[in-house]
RNA sequence: GGCCCCAUCGUCUAGUUCGGCCUAGGACACCAGGUUUUCAUCCUGGCGACAGGGGUUCAAAUCCCCUUGGGGUCACCA
């Protein structure tokens, strides 16, 4: 068939589609996705536009079709890809090599030294490995939250990895706290320091053993050789490089030291640091958010493996661990990025293909700099006490750098597991936003069950010193409503106890803050209508019917042709102290008919000058 | 400074793979209305972005190059 015809022939079917979907009728089949779509998107446009269907259609076909026929008839892009789709015999296939990168499926590496008996395993598994010097990060929380997010997507396995090879910073509790942390927020795993798991220990103080063999290992074939530069050196030399704005790197001194005579010098008890040995050439990772990242070897400088008193070192350690829990892919700070070259390069000393890399975009302070300890609360722990509720903290997190799709910001972990995939994970930081962040909290809570949010509220009241456990406990149903008065009106549930507080407070100790005093203040009849009104209501008090009394207070009000706030704000007041809040009829309920007495024949004597 | 990464509303982001669904969508914040006894919620509307410049192409937010800007990293830390 000619080219021409063949144009022509498609251009027919697209105006008739159009036409038919102009006219509202079932596209057939046929078709093709390609220009259903199109016209599907196009059309209603067009006609929001104020076309008539017509007019609407021959616009499309026209200005948007018309001149595009060239590209149709070359069979490139999606207009060719609706020619092979209408052409199912057409050939197919020139783009049929893909990187990992569109793949979006399962971009996991088998591995290539398959060690004799080592099975190649197709089941993911993805760690976090914090290390206990602090409290678990914010940052540190979402990269694990990805981590396992992808892991439980895709059925694998998600392990945790303590990193404590920094033994001056390392602390028990800190451990402790980065796995309750974890835990509060709904992130379980399968392998860790407190679980087990087959390819422990998890903790890496505990396999010291494996690193010294690693360590031995590279230094007999060479790959790693032993350095006895003096830490003043090594500062010179930095100092120099720096200096001379080079690249500040060591200068490779003992590379070429010949190795049985480092061995005897170590042997006779001369201080040194193991060194990998980095070869010439470059070094290149695919990462699956940045694609591919080249380094040239030469700026990458011969680092120390094992510190001087034998302790291993984070960039040795973490190479080792990963492949002997058989980790298929890291997810991690880009921060992390410019380490990669050197892990890869062990990877390859020790002939094993590395994971699929991941680097995270960072999370960024206002100051745009990385979030740190220095720019505010940067702890889970922190935002756990003021009374965040953990799925908000989950949510804003997956948000930081993903989106569930173009509408969603508010989802379950639940969504964020089917959904969540790295290669959709944005390349660039992100600065945390806290207004954004709160919002999202009240957001939960307004929409959590009251049940839950006077639960989680509840040690919040009590740290207030409002009430305890045991009273809130005996007054369950009184509590819950009154938690149920404030709920949406709370972001935080530390914010519950002052929003409550008048329900506690002693009658004659009630607060009258300052607007409150000034709202009821402004109405000069203020003590002759509470008068009036608490003889109105004294008798209607008990039982007190809310939704009755509210109506019929209001009728009162209009029947002695008052504004609203005439009676309210003063009513307020002295029931509350507050300017604002909740329903006074509710806030009635709460305290009870005595207390609403009082209350009111204290205010006309508080609120009289 | 060397190397590396990044660049869509003030902020978080969709769209970027594979160029035409974009007259660039959503959310937070902000502004204006509405509802309400107030506050909050809720509803409606508004403001608001493809960093700049070159290419490639019939067509560029999307691909390429340069510039600019921002960030990360350069330890016997992780």
């Amino acid at each position: 068939m000619h080219h021409g015809d063949r144009v022509a022939e498609a251009l027919e079917v697209e105006r008739e589609l159009l036409l038919v979907r102009a006219l509202e009728k079932p596209a057939p089949e046929a078709l093709g996705v390609g220009v259903r779509q199109l016209a599907v998107a196009r059309l209603p446009r067009q006609l929001e536009h104020g076309r008539g269907a017509q007019a609407a259609v021959e616009v499309l076909v026209q200005a948007y079709l018309g001149d595009r026929a060239h590209q149709f008839a070359r069979g490139q892009g999606r207009f060719g890809a609706h020619r092979r789709a209408l052409r199912p015999l057409a050939r197919r296939g020139e783009s049929a090599g893909r990187d990992s990168r569109s793949t979006g499926a399962y971009p996991l590496r088998p591995r290539t030294s398959p060690s004799s008996e080592e099975p190649v395993t197709p089941t993911p598994r993805l760690r976090f490995a914090p290390s206990p010097t602090g409290h678990l990060h914010i940052g540190g929380a979402r990269t694990a939250l990805f981590n396992w997010a992808y892991a439980r997507r895709m059925g694998g396995k998600f392990l945790l990895r303590i990193e404590d090879t920094d033994r001056e910073r390392s602390r028990p509790e800190y451990e402790r706290s980065i796995l309750e942390g974890l835990r509060w927020m709904g992130i379980d795993w399968d392998e860790g320091p407190d679980v087990g798991g087959p390819l422990g220990p998890y903790r890496q103080s505990e396999r010291y053993e494996r690193y010294k063999a690693a360590a031995e290992e590279l230094l007999a074939t060479g790959a790693a050789y032993l350095c006895f530069c003096s830490a003043e050196r090594l500062d010179a030399l930095r100092a120099e490089r720096t200096q001379a704005h080079e690249n500040p790197a060591y200068d490779g001194k003992c590379r070429t030291l010949d190795p049985a005579d480092s061995l005897r010098r170590r042997a006779a008890g001369e201080p040194a640091v193991l060194r990998f040995r980095v070869p010439a050439g470059q070094t290149r990772l695919d990462d699956w958010i940045r694609g591919e990242v080249v380094f040239d070897n030469k700026e990458v400088e011969d680092w120390v493996m094992v510190r001087s008193s034998g302790d291993p070192i984070y960039n040795f350690v973490v190479v080792i661990d990963d492949i002997d829990m058989a980790i298929t892919h890291v997810l991690r700070g880009e921060e992390h990025l410019t380490n990669t070259p050197k892990q890869v390069l062990l990877y390859q000393a020790f002939a094993r293909t590395p994971p699929l890399f991941a680097h995270l975009p960072l999370m960024l302070g206002k100051d745009k700099k990385k979030l740190s300890k220095r720019t505010g609360d940067t702890s889970l722990q922190d935002y756990r006490d003021k009374g965040y509720p953990p799925e908000a903290v989950l949510n804003f997190l997956a948000l930081q750098g993903w989106a569930l799709d173009d509408k969603t910001t508010v989802f379950s972990l639940a969504q964020l597991v089917e959904r969540f995939d790295p290669h959709h994970v944005s390349p660039s930081g992100s600065i945390f936003d806290p207004e954004k962040f709160l919002w999202m909290a009240g957001e939960y809570i307004r929409h959590d069950t009251l049940e839950r949010v006077a639960e989680r509220c509840a040690p919040f009241v009590v740290a207030a010193g409002l009430a305890t456990h045991a009273e809130l406990d005996a007054r369950r149903d009184w509590y819950r409503a009154a938690v149920a008065a404030e709920k949406e009106r709370i972001r935080l549930y530390s914010e519950l106890p002052a929003r409550i507080a008048y329900l506690f407070a002693k009658d004659a100790e009630l607060v009258y803050q300052d607007d409150a005093m000034a709202a009821a203040k402004k109405h000069a009849e203020r003590v002759a209508t509470l008068t009036a009104y608490l003889e109105w209501l004294a008798p209607r008090l008990e039982p007190l019917e809310a939704a009755a009394v509210r109506d019929a207070t209001k009728a009162w009000v209009k029947e002695r042709a008052l504004a609203m706030p005439a009676l309210f704000q003063p009513l307020r007041c002295a029931l509350t102290g507050a300017a604002g809040g909740v329903d006074l009829f509710e806030a009635m309920r709460l305290l009870g008919a005595e207390r609403v007495r009082a209350r009111l024949e204290l205010a006309l004597r508080r609120l009289a000058e």
